[in-house]
DNA sequence: TTGTAGGCGTTATCAA
DNA sequence: TTGATAACGCCTACAA
């Protein structure tokens, strides 16, 4: 188990001193380097294996080149996609990310953030939704994914909730429903809320009534949630927009339950287009998200953020779109 | 944004010397220190909003507390749920994950293992491993999780891939199934291969005959790839054994382009019980794996052999579970 | 273009 | 028990 090599070993065995290898090994500053020496320290490097001893870099510099990412549980299906795309963009600016979970828990997202503050990270992605959070660590950079405080001051990358929620309505009025209902997600979240706003607004738009009980809230974003909301639902109804798809799948199994049948008796209209989403029986109508782009835009709003802390605060919105599949169908009632 | 304060600065404040802080600070070292003046330290300390400087301290120690994961593809289902069991025992112990993918390849991942090495990275748990793979260069600490290599030299956490096997293939014999037919996982994979090797060893153990043309190889764990490789299968057979779900799937969708029915036709059996199996037309009966537990074990052996480096090298195999649904039934030809 | 020197914040070793 | 000192590996003025 012999140590890694340091710059140092490189340098020697270029026959450069130390500060000539590091101004080769750093794009930045190879161009004062004559390419020849440049080319030996590059070699010299390969042929070692050498990679910098970042902690070293960190103590220098002030910077990790870590970007720490916080979620709730990786296990909710709409986040591997994001993460995967967070990763993805800050490796392309040599950045690497640090995972935490918090199953929403407010306490354990201020240790994770403590923690990693103290690990050096030079900016946070957070995925954790509340819409009141309070605001992040001063002085650090940091981006919302998927979310967004009610108040704008933190940059964020979202997907175009509303526009999302008034296609949806938009073709269940073309197929004639008008009795649709809306199982909303929760209303702390940033996405349960606008979703359940921009329905409001929709409904509002094509004249049509919206009577409180055609509302009903779910407690999570989880199928368990979903079957237990819709369960309260009025039975006059012809239509649903569910807050996600999970919650979808909640409906169908509550349809089935009181003998309804989805697209007969009722239509359904999920959120996100998960996996599996088109394997479902119906096959889920959906409003695809752009997981994956949502996850890359934010990390590069953090790059953009940490060379750059004081431009304003961006808003990223990206386009949504309705993938119509067999669980919607003209109204029959 | 002013710059934090140093040990120096706690220093001062308690009027000893930084080293004296230091010891003060440590709770390793902490008896070394008169608990008076400790006392005044850890005060100044809190006051100051003191946390050390890990950058500096990985420099001294090399150590960071910080754990690399590398993975092919979070996207892929059975990834998230290790990587939260892994993060779970990580924080017991006060470590941090660093997250990579590598889609595979060989090239990305020695990329990774060099990089995340710079950053001072304690250990590897890695999900990536072919069977081949050498050993990780330089000493690091190294767990394998779902996977292993033929020979037993590094650390694994990986399931029962065998018993899984042998109680699928005993399910389908007592439903009266003989002919049955196995497509198998790529066989670089130590999963993809040792589900094969069970296959045929449950097999001959049962006294069944396995063609050669009843094995067929999927080139990826994906659906496509297994739909593929199922459509090479004889069409005699009553029931098929996959690689994993996912290959599964590929071949519910090679049987419906073939016209046949599962299970009414041929009974299918999946490995993983990945996330909406059960939500699969019909139901996926599949081996399930303890993910979680998996991701939570290989992190646990990892702080083991972090702390004791020289320990032999375990393979912790956990427990699978058959869970039976709909796509079995009685053999009928 | 290259070398020299100093310091980032912490901790381990040695001396008092 | 405490203090002084050096060193971890890297980067960057500054000097040559």
């Amino acid at each position: 188990m012999k140590k890694p090599p340091t710059i140092k070993d490189v340098a020697d065995l270029a026959k450069v001193h130390a500060a000539t290898a590091s101004r080769a090994l750093n794009p930045q500053t190879r161009d004062k380097v004559s390419a020849r020496t440049a080319n030996r320290v590059l070699e010299a490097a390969k042929s070692l294996g050498y990679a910098p001893n970042s902690a070293a870099r960190s103590l220098r510099t002030k910077t990790s080149s870590v970007a720490g990412v916080i979620i709730p549980d990786l296990r909710n299906p709409v986040f591997p996609p994001i993460v995967r795309g967070i990763e993805d963009a800050l490796r392309e600016a040599g950045y690497m990310a640090l995972l935490g979970n918090t199953d929403g828990n407010t306490e354990r997202e201020n240790e994770l953030l403590l923690a990693m503050r103290g690990r050096q990270t030079d900016g946070f992605i957070l995925a954790t939704g509340r819409r009141a959070d309070p605001a992040p660590p001063d002085g650090v950079p940091t981006v919302l994914v998927n979310r967004r405080t009610d108040i704008g001051d933190i940059p964020s990358v979202t997907c175009d909730n509303t526009a999302g929620v008034f296609s949806a309505v938009r073709l269940l009025v073309d197929l004639g429903h008008s009795r649709i209902a809306h199982v909303a997600g929760p209303q702390e979240l940033s996405t349960g809320w606008e979703r359940r706003r921009a329905f409001l607004d929709a409904m509002a738009a094509f004249d049509l009534e919206v009577p409180p009980d055609r509302i009903q809230m779910s407690t999570a974003f989880t199928e368990d949630a979903g079957h237990i909301a819709a369960q309260r639902l009025p039975v006059d109804i012809t239509a649903i927009i569910a807050g996600n798809d999970l919650i979808a799948l909640g409906c169908y199994s509550a349809l089935e339950r009181f003998g309804l049948q989805c697209p007969r008796d009722v239509s359904v209209v999920g959120f996100n287009d998960i996996p599996f989403a088109n394997q479902q029986r119906p096959a889920l109508t959906t409003v695809r998200i752009p997981h994956y782009g949502m996850g890359f835009e934010s990390a590069r709003l953090l790059l953009e953020r940490i060379s750059a802390p004081t431009s304003p605060a961006k808003r990223v919105v990206l386009p949504v779109e309705l993938i119509r599949r067999d669980s919607v169908a003209p109204c029959s009632r």
